[in-house]
DNA sequence: TTGAAGTTTCAGTAATTACTGAAACTTCGT
DNA sequence: ACGAAGTTTCAGTAATTACTGAAACTTCAA
């Protein structure tokens, strides 16, 4: 493939990344960023940034800022260069265990929360509205709990020990 | 508890439901509708659902009905009535059965089309970008695949067939 | 075939979320 | 201590997404 043809479907590519990441809950440029990011042979600074995503200033900065807060760019220093670069995570395990710590924390904990309090309170047994809500949020807890749990540990181990594994068991 | 402090516990778990489903991608009114059914008792008409949530008739028919597309909501109703009732899915597994198929539909298999189109096209081996495109998409899509195949197998299970065995293995 | 009961649609509006760009701030070399 | 290089903030605005409510439509009984 050509270059031209190459920075075509890269950039077409890139493109298609951020709109999967808005149907993902996840906004379109940081999605592109770090696709972008993912992609880019070295660490780079938030102009080329800018730039290839034709971007301003300031949502480069914030959604970079956020990228580094999920764990998915490091900032990067050269000695003698005052340039903060970036540069991706390029291992897909490690990735995915950025990824489901971080859903973990802000989706499952909270609903997890919710459940536990609400189911722990005490209802009348004689009424059946009472009932089912005891006995629904009680069984959403414990299921959510055990998920917690299991993506928790799936998370937390090696992709060897773990992949292989799970494509035998469920392939 | 009584009826007046068990409304507003209700009410409140419904409202919180809501916000969670918001950091999940699902809007608001619509994780709150399910909340709704899923604690109630008996088979709701439109009109229910609309005062208890004070929500519009617009509204409530259109999240209705894609509740009753995504499968967690049925359409209920009874000979002599012309009125149609809504009830929820109230197994926790068969609902998570149901959100793992309709999440791997939207967002696993359009992000696995493209990388896979991606990952197949020809690049040239002496360019660095080029190669880095290649290797990068081909690792996401090989994943991405495995990841589907196992949730694919999970989410058509028993769970008696696959919870103890995860929590074994993994708790 | 009419109209009452019920359901769906959709144009207009509201609420939410994301983005811009310029100003404020920080850091470092001289 | 000053200013150039670089980074962050944030008020204002744009884009997206969700909601309302009334009109159009459907269904059925008389």
């Amino acid at each position: 493939m050509n270059s031209e043809d190459f920075a075509k479907t890269k950039a077409d590519f890139i493109a298609q990344w951020g709109t999967l990441g808005s149907s993902w809950g996840i906004n379109r440029t940081m999605a592109q960023i770090h696709a972008f990011l993912m992609l880019a042979v070295e660490p780079t600074d938030t102009n080329e940034v800018m730039q290839a995503l034709k971007i301003s200033r300031g949502n480069a900065n914030s959604n970079l800022r956020d990228l580094v807060g999920w764990g998915l760019v490091r900032r990067v220093t050269y000695p003698g260069d005052r340039k903060e670069y970036f540069e991706a995570e390029k291992d897909v395990w490690t990735m995915f265990c950025i990824i489901a710590r971080e859903r973990k924390r802000r989706e499952i904990d909270p609903a997890l929360n919710l459940l536990q309090s609400s189911s722990s309170k005490s209802y009348k047994k004689t009424d059946p509205e009472q009932q089912l809500f005891a006995s629904q949020t009680k069984a959403l807890a414990e299921f959510v709990q055990t998920a917690d749990l299991v993506l928790d540990k799936v998370a937390r181990s090696e992709e060897s020990k773990v992949l292989p594994f799970l494509i035998k068991r469920f392939k």
